[in-house]
DNA sequence: TTGAAAGCGTTACCAC
DNA sequence: GTGGTAACGCTTTCAA
């Protein structure tokens, strides 16, 4: 009763047509000359046919899937899938499908599944990674962006941001409004973005000639409920931080609702800075303040890199590219003047 | 200088490990009857060699890529993330990787990547449609699950939530706490979910013997924009509802932004119920009262429903099955008490 | 237990 | 302009 899609193969079009499968072959790629008439009636018949070519099969010829994969930690979290997100827009637009798998930050599920898809012959790869040494990604010989993390000597080119300066000028802005109790709250440094805004706070203080009080650094797991607690031990201690600095989305939100439920005023008893930006900062009065990063941006960025690695022919092996992009410190008002 | 992964075939295994490609095949595939010494000595030059067999002719052969195929409307909210989350965990579980797209609720974008997706020998699709009518659907022959918007006599399995129902106890919360000027903000009806709600409010309200005021249906877009700007237009009016209820996750989040931006109480000077949690929803003090629906859930029921069809090799316009997943209605306080 | 060879759906080269 | 056919990397009969 109903059309039927695939199945069809190229060669029931050639038969069905009365040409060959070469010239059905020409008139799909276009590319070819092969005269008008046959192309009409080929054309025909293929929408009769409802034929859809087997690029799968094609691929095995010419050695390309068009297909590009990517590979995350954590698939919900919106930084990630701002990162998807790019990547999917501008893989379409260049012709390209997209590969989607989530690690949940384990090495061995991130081996078991790169694999996967370098078995289903992918073109090319954007890592998020979660391999902390160089070994595994030099074993890639497929052009590979690594984004947001970065690994020294993997030989790859790469996509981050400057968490050094961002975590820099947060501290830096705090130092100017007086504060000096400025506590941060970040996870554990396993890989440069962490350890970056760390040393970037650990500068900035220094700098100012502030010398960082230990007490002030809580160092949990980079997700909520450790910005959460972390918050609420700050401020129970006997002498309270009077500024803090949130390292990434999700303990930014963490320390939001503690601060909510401790009753205090952001702002007024306690200044903040988040990195990321999040839906909750952007919803309380004041906004929160917060170093900002182009997060859909490095995906579609590392999707246009790895694209022309891909049809350049080019492993990146030779001269890895590290593209940074820049981060911009959006002051809201949840800092408080203290001079 | 580095072990190169890819680009090695079976032939190559098979040559250093003096043996035929026919028993390296049937080592890697373990299931054949192959003698421990040759399977010993075969893994060994697989390993030296880092060896990826190239799954993608193995498809050729034996008609299976393992591959699902996931198209959304929008890659980034919140709602398609959980669906997307979810099937990516149940799929690899199963030794399916996924494709992704996102077709910007284009009918012809959807086409275009269905195709390609096609092309590129999925096993299976699960899709969240923008097409409106069941003959796109119908062409299909491979396995495929529709998830959220369901199209009758498509041919395919569904997943969804009783969206009728959500709406009908949203609604009928209200009137039970005595309001009887409610709002509805909504988008338009282009598919089941909305109109369901639509007429599930509908309902409740003619049944409480309440006749639904058409000032109060504010009928938007579905965006957060459309939410917000529906609110300030309700509460400004000259009667304005004593409760609203937020169609969507955007919506909603629209609604509570523009409740504060009024200065008003939620739960005081206007009670909200919304649709599908959502961060501010949970943020805001009362929480706001929604309907709950198990987002993550309809990804993985429809990947565990869309593995089984593959497997079973039963393509489902025989007996298409319907999957209601339940929805719950989460009373947080939002919803002040008028009688 | 192992190997030779056909075949999967294409493309691309070489003839005509 | 068009057709025949080897080749892509694998699986799976069929024989040995």
């Amino acid at each position: 009763m109903v059309v039927t899609k695939r199945d069809i193969t190229i060669k029931d079009v050639a038969k069905t047509a009365n040409v060959s499968v070469a010239t059905v072959s020409r008139v799909i790629n276009g590319l070819d000359r092969v005269s008008e008439a046959t192309r009409k009636k080929v054309l025909k018949v293929i929408d009769e046919l409802n034929f859809v070519p087997n690029t799968i099969a094609a691929s095995m010829v010419n050695k390309k899937t068009n297909m590009l994969a990517v590979v995350v930690p954590e698939i919900q979290n919106p930084f990630y899938t701002a990162v998807i997100g790019g990547t999917v827009e501008v893989a379409k637009k260049a012709g390209f499908v997209t590969l989607v798998v989530s690690t949940n930050g384990d090495e061995a599920e991130e081996s078991t599944y790169f694999e996967s898809f370098l078995g289903k012959n992918a073109d090319g790869f954007i890592l998020i990674g979660t391999h902390k040494t160089a070994d595994f990604y030099q074993t890639i010989r497929k052009p590979t962006i690594l984004v947001d993390r970065y690994i020294d000597n993997s030989g790859h080119d790469g996509v981050m941001i400057d968490n050094y300066r961002g975590a820099y000028e947060a501290t830096k802005h705090f130092l100017e409004y007086g504060h000096t109790r400025i506590a941060i709250i970040d996870g554990k440094h396993d890989f440069n973005d962490g350890k970056d805004r760390y040393w970037g706070y650990q500068r900035a203080m220094v700098e100012g000639g502030v010398s960082p009080d230990p007490k002030y650094h809580k160092q949990g797991s980079w997700l909520e409920d450790s910005g959460y607690q972390s918050t609420l031990e700050l401020m129970q201690a006997e002498v309270p931080p009077t500024a803090i600095f949130a390292a990434n989305n999700l303990i930014c939100q963490g320390a939001i609702k503690a601060i909510r439920d401790l009753n205090l005023e952001i702002g007024e008893d306690i200044s903040l800075i988040g990195f990321d930006e999040n839906e909750l900062a952007e919803f309380v009065k004041p906004k929160v303040t917060v170093v900002r990063r182009p997060t859909r941006e490095m995906g579609t960025q590392a999707a246009e890199m790895l694209i022309k690695r891909i049809k350049d022919k080019s492993t990146d092996e030779t001269n890895p590219k590290k593209v940074i992009l820049d981060v911009e410190l959006m002051k809201y008002g949840s800092v408080k003047k203290m001079n």
